[in-house]
DNA sequence: AACGGAAGTTCCCTCGGGGGAACCGCACCT
DNA sequence: AGGTGCGGTTCCCCCGAGGGAACTTCCGTT
């Protein structure tokens, strides 16, 4: 797993739980995981109803648990003021920004050749 | 970035089911499905009983479901034989290939980035 | 005639991610 | 002293992915 190249590693190393690739396709395969990231990057900073208001019908309780696990992960970054009404903002990390760059490699190509995988599932149920 | 590269499309288009990014990160997020393609992008191909051997501790059940949707995806290609006994071979098609760099991407992301990521869990939890 | 291996299939169960709905504390506003 | 907006929390439920274990078919081997 700590090999070089992108797929080399042995891919049994891929069950361990802290395998980096588990770790984070674990993570991005959740829900809404990549509905906050997406509306993050784009908006920059967003206050938790924005956020839900951006996300769709993401219920508090979920939204709370995903930004809480994006913000353990190091990714968002959460801001609590002491104003009053409370105000709380949500922003991508550093960290969370430079995985937008793999994330946008995945995007573009499921841009691209969604429409063959569609076609695709298609046949096979037709 | 909501710079005019990668992730440009609107966040709550990502909520139709049809959404590229949906369909393929939902398929790429179950359990199974990164393991076999890793195993197939190393091996060329396989067997069931290797795929069963390398993937690890999947069930045969499992493992079926999994090879059916990647093949219905046109991810992977399924050659049966009449032999005896039955040979059955599991290979990637080339648009399963083709998806092997972005997932690469992710992977070398992951491969730098998981022990930030790991350190920032246990930060959140201790 | 029994055995074994390949590639599944069938039936049943468990577990937890995710959702619904209601509630909460605070500080203003009026 | 009641209402409002924010940022949550609490409790309860449901469904479906995933797992366990046994069974099956087809043939060749011993």
């Amino acid at each position: 797993m700590s090999e070089p190249n992108a797929i080399t590693a042995e891919p049994w190393s891929v069950l361990a739980p802290d395998c980096p690739s588990r770790v984070i396709f674990g993570r991005i395969g959740e829900r809404w995981t990549m509905f906050v990231i997406l509306a993050l990057s784009r908006a920059g900073t967003l206050r938790f109803t924005e956020l839900r208001a951006r996300v769709g019908e993401v219920t508090p309780k979920v939204l709370t648990e995903t930004l809480r696990a994006l913000e353990g992960d190091g990714l968002v970054e959460r801001r609590a003021f002491a104003d009053s009404p409370p105000r709380v903002e949500y922003s991508l990390t550093p960290l969370g920004e430079s995985l937008l760059e793999p994330i946008g490699a995945l995007r573009d190509w499921a841009e691209r050749h969604v429409p063959e995988v569609l076609a695709s599932r298609e046949r096979a149920l037709g």
